[in-house]
RNA sequence: GGAGAGGUGGCAGAGUGGUUGAAUGCGGCGGUCUCGAAAACCGUUAUACCCGUUUCGGGUAUCGAGAGUUCGAAUCUCUCCCUCUCCGCCA
């Protein structure tokens, strides 16, 4: 949600953002709802200040004994006049709506203008020593689905049955991997950046999903309860950075850094046909999200030390990895700057995206009524929102099995998991 | 799922048709007092939107949400939502 009265001053510079995000330009019409709005705003007020008035004065004769009726004949006609002009305001008012709510957030302007990911800039990359396939052979090597089946660890075909493609179920010491995988990753924010833990529900309500813009834009990209106002959440963002909805905090609680465990669940509707095999790309997921409340003038900061704990949990598992910094034309629609984190797939020959590290600036915030008082005298404004995956252990998983492999077709388990999993090796 | 109670300002809590944006208390902020602090006392303290001669002034709305009755609704009526307690069921 932008601020109505920026898009009133400044339609040239929404115009471009909007263009410069691959969105759709309805401007105008909003413009035009919005002069209409303010116009009736101003005759129904002047009414209601009438009929306010003598109202008072009403009563006042009547407490006098007088005769009220002439005056309570006008007000009937004034009040007439305030029900079609009010009737008129709701519809503007949801014609704005209809419009705002779809506009995308401004991308900053240290953001790369392009219109697909082919214009995402890369900003470094860590790999360390005889990373597999990149600076070393790849023949021989076992993708994971391969390694999942022959270790007994991933079970897809078991899981499709259970519930569908895209729901994967793991076995045995798959199972305790990906568990010991969450909790090292909680511990490292915990512990050495300085998150606090919550652990969120996974089903929201729809006010919780427009406050961090998965509404109305994602509706098909989402689980949705038949009977109840619930959703499961597409990732912890949405229940985390919804904890302060409708909240004034103050100064001094700011920075909030919080993270979290959940499972994340996205219908992925019409991706057919991109990578879709294995754990490129499914319908249930683990994910440890981080998420940040700061004052404005600390986000942006703020979302480079958020980059930088993402890539800590990636350094301590020596995963090989590469930072992107996503063009205006591939960020998502709540954003105002986003970095990536792909990791290496040797057996895919492809980095996947594991993190995505996102500032929106006051865009949730606005959306989610997120504020803070600067000074205990002052007033509230919006604060800032982050987010960034901590990480999805899915393409995370891809990437550990494959780059840990054996010759013998067995996976080591990397040396800060194994207090964790009680095991060093799979197979 | 059944029964009951309740939703009012940052919090607690009055208020059952007419200067009630809302008593009172707590908290916050400013001040007096003090070497300083505490206590006490005094003052002040919601948010959003609209208009204008725009560090200021005026107006409108908001007492869970929506609709209705009325000249006028925190207060009366209806619908919905939420919270709490008890019972049932259940990990």
């Amino acid at each position: 949600m932008l601020d109505m009265k920026r898009i009133r001053e400044n339609p040239e510079e929404i115009r471009r953002g909007i263009a410069n995000k691959n969105e759709r330009d309805r401007l105008d019409e909003l413009l035009a709802f919005d002069a209409r709005r303010r116009e009736i705003i101003v005759e129904v007020e002047s009414l209601k200040n009438t009929r306010n008035t003598v109202s008072q004065e009403i009563a006042r004769l009547k407490k006098a004994g007088e005769d009220a009726s002439g005056r309570i004949a006008e007000m009937r006609r004034v009040s007439d006049r305030i029900a079609t002009l009010d009737a008129e305001l709701r519809e503007t008012e949801r014609g704005i709506e209809s419009i705002a709510w779809h506009i995308p957030n401004m991308p900053h302007p240290s953001v790369p203008i392009g219109r697909s990911s082919a214009e995402n800039v890369e900003v470094r990359r860590w790999l360390p020593d005889g990373v597999l396939g990149l600076t070393a052979a790849a023949e021989g090597l076992l993708d994971h689905m391969e390694l999942g089946r022959r270790l007994g660890i991933l079970d897809f075909e078991r899981g499709a049955k259970v519930s569908g493609s895209g729901f994967p179920l793991y076995t045995g010491k798959g199972a305790s991997l990906e568990r010991a995988l969450i909790n090292f990753m909680l511990d490292l924010h915990i512990e050495h950046h300085g998150y606090t833990e919550v652990f969120p529900p996974f089903l929201v309500n729809s006010a919780a999903m427009r406050g961090t813009g998965q509404l109305p834009k994602m509706q098909e990209d989402m689980y949705r309860c038949a009977d109840e106002d619930l959703y499961l959440i597409p990732t912890a963002e949405v229940p985390i950075t919804n904890i302060y909805r409708d909240e004034i905090l103050s100064a001094d609680e700011l920075p909030i850094s919080l993270c979290g465990y959940s499972a994340c669940f996205r219908r992925e509707a019409g991706s057919y046909g991109k990578q879709t095999k294995g754990f490129l790309r499914v319908h249930q997921f683990n994910k440890v999200e981080m998420v940040k409340f700061t004052t404005p003038d600390a986000s942006y900061e703020a979302l480079e030390t958020l980059v930088r704990d993402a890539e800590d949990v990636l350094r301590a598992l020596r995963i090989p990895y590469r930072v992107i910094l996503l063009c205006t034309g591939d960020m998502s629609f709540a954003s105002s700057k986003t970095y990536d984190i792909e990791v290496w797939s040797p057996g895919e020959s492809a980095w996947l995206e594991a993190s995505s590290c996102s500032c929106f600036e006051d865009f949730q915030a606005r959306r989610a009524n997120i504020r803070f008082r600067p000074t205990p005298k002052s007033k509230p404004e919006f604060v800032h929102t982050l987010n960034g995956s901590g990480l999805a252990t899915s393409r995370l998983m891809v990437s550990l099995l494959e780059n840990n492999q054996t010759r013998e077709g067995s996976v080591v388990v990397p040396e800060p998991l194994r207090p964790y999993t009680h095991f060093d090796t799979i197979g």
